[in-house]
DNA sequence: CCGTGACGTGTTTACGTATTCACATCGAGC
DNA sequence: GCTCGATGTGAATACGTAAACACGTCACGG
């Protein structure tokens, strides 16, 4: 029996040598190679101090001779964590893309893996969260605010999956929320255009539909309206750079040009300045332009754009945080973090 | 017996109906409730069709009663598919975000997901790839053309793992391959610049240890030494837009200023653009700028670049090819698509 | 000198599913 | 009427690991 076992193993490991076969090595096979017992060898690797040095030293050795990697499915199964977080996210978007790319850099630091649930639209937001159950998750990054909350609601209830709305103002009192707040920063925003000396402005928002939409832009006209200027909303249908660029179209010209233009978020105002400019107005001599979010293109000296800047790695460490904290309490947290004005030249004026 | 397990089972459902408790559903509890063999709760859901049809909505009734979903994790070990592509990419990257947002909504579409593995520098690559191997993935895309061969070697060995190459020229011969013809695309974008007539070039590369960077740049030095114009190298030091507009203060002014700036990549070229306009100069009426991907930002008005799109949907469907399609044949195939010059207002002369 | 605890290791079981094998049933065909 | 094949289902096993448990050894204190 050891005989043909150690002369299977030998082929194996001669096979993996010339890294031409399906060599599946597993604990066993390392026990079998360094004279100990499967667990001694679990226990190497996932609890080395429970392990004699000597003991230690041999199985390691036997592991890198024959090729071994700990299998992480295997684990997942047994240990009922895998060390996966989620992320539910729409698929085309700058904002999210910077918000992924600080969550999975902070993740792969703590030896943990991000697995993206992209969809295109709301619509398929259903098809999402179908995979997200599926896999046995530590946590859930719910993004974008046009997830509806009947998918919260879902969500809530999956036992032993801690999930986590950020930047998703509709889920307070469902779900364990993180976001920055809308509502001053975009007070900020409207305090500051104001200190520039418009009598005018014109808030361009994103989708109507959106909570952080409907924050922004109430947090906005009603700091306007403290100073007696009126903030009509226009809707630029889409939370893009194209739709920020034709929404500059319907924004009024002449006589009822608005001194200022707030965009619902960064792109959108990037959009909008190009949009504007395009139809021969110059931002900011002739309008102010704001945003909001804070993205890298924001701040390109092509625009160099007055945004609210987003604290993302602070959001990011405030959601791994409510994920990863053993106190289970009842209570549903919400952390709102404030932002950071940044003033480009876009509201600069007497400049153009 | 029967009757105290189905008596914990109503407490399980009574539970999960409150979302109280973790509920840990399984297919024998799909079992006993519909009254048959946890095989056929297995089949109905991985292969409906060998269970008769009443069976089958017997089970699938019993399953939603219980709130029943299959566990991913299990059927990974079991089937050894985890339906999971991981991708190792730079962390932050305009070019690399774009390639994952398409790779990760076709991926969903086929109903599987897409693990990330993020690294900050060359060094950390080491450490992604170690993560890689625990997990049993279905396949790998290795991105980003700072890594080096020998960790492409290293994936390269590794049994039941496809990886592919992308858009990584150094990995001829040694791993399966996709990328855009990056050396006819900087012809093209030579060519075009020489037939506006200009007389000088100078190409800003990204890294000049990058094999992408390397054959851009040949590429194009050679198309412009057909012309008889010559095409000093000037390292930006990195793959970003503040990489460009600080390598745009480099570029000789005076009599020595080139009349074109070839940029490695779209985001250096923007980079590059702003910085030669804050430098004094008009783009393109004193320098022709042109970059190389076809972001969507090169396409933002206030840029309009003259760049190579590459055709970001082929080159990942060629990736998912070859990852999925059983042919496992010895020969290591490599796609090499052509990109599509975009003609920008950046290379439009006599118009500044 | 024996009881006690710490330490190191082996044995065994469980995680939840997919799949193989065996078995029962049923309809059709000579 | 009995065989044969097709069809549907159950029993049993394996995937690779972690962890509970048991056991043996050794040092130490009373």
């Amino acid at each position: 029996m050891i005989g043909l076992t150690g002369c299977i193993r030998s082929l194996l490991e001669c096979a993996a040598m010339r890294g031409d076969s399906a060599a599946r090595v597993t604990s066993h096979d390392v026990a079998a190679e360094a004279g100990v017992s499967q667990a001694t060898v679990a226990r190497v690797f996932s609890a080395p101090d429970k392990v004699a040095l000597a003991t230690r030293a041999r199985v390691r050795e036997a592991a890198a001779r024959l090729g071994y990697v700990p299998n992480a499915i295997a684990r997942s199964l047994k240990s009922q964590r895998t060390d996966i977080v989620g992320a539910v996210v729409p698929a085309k978007s700058e904002y999210w893309q910077d918000v992924l790319t600080a969550l999975s850099r902070r993740l792969a630091e703590q030896g943990k893996q991000l697995l993206l649930f992209p969809f295109a639209d709301a619509d398929h937001v259903e098809e999402a969260l179908d995979s997200v159950e599926q896999y046995r998750l530590d946590g859930l990054v719910l993004a974008s605010s046009t997830i509806r909350p009947e998918h919260l609601v879902r969500m809530m209830r999956r036992p032993n999956l801690r999930a986590v709305a950020f930047n998703q103002p509709a889920a307070s009192g469902l779900l364990p929320l993180v976001m920055v707040d809308n509502d001053a920063g975009a007070r900020d925003l409207a305090e500051h255009v104001v200190a520039q000396g418009i009598g005018t402005a014109t808030f361009v928002g994103t989708v109507s539909s959106a909570s952080t939409d409907q924050i922004r832009y109430r947090g906005a006209a009603s700091a306007l309206a403290d100073h007696g200027i009126a903030c009509p909303y226009l809707e630029a249908g889409g939370f893009s750079y194209d739709a920020g660029y034709k929404a500059a179209a319907q924004i009024p010209d002449g006589a009822d040009r608005p001194d200022a233009v707030m965009g619902g978020s960064d792109e959108v105002a990037l959009g909008l300045i190009d949009g504007l400019r395009t139809g021969g107005l110059d931002v900011p001599g002739d309008v102010l332009v704001t945003g909001f979010d804070g993205l890298p293109q924001a701040s390109w000296a092509g625009y160099d754009l007055t945004t609210l800047v987003q604290p993302i790695e602070v959001l990011v460490d405030a959601t791994l945080a409510i994920i990863f904290d053993d106190a289970r309490d009842a209570t549903q947290p919400e952390r709102i973090v404030p932002g950071t004005l940044r003033e480009g030249k876009t509201t600069r004026r007497g400049h153009g």
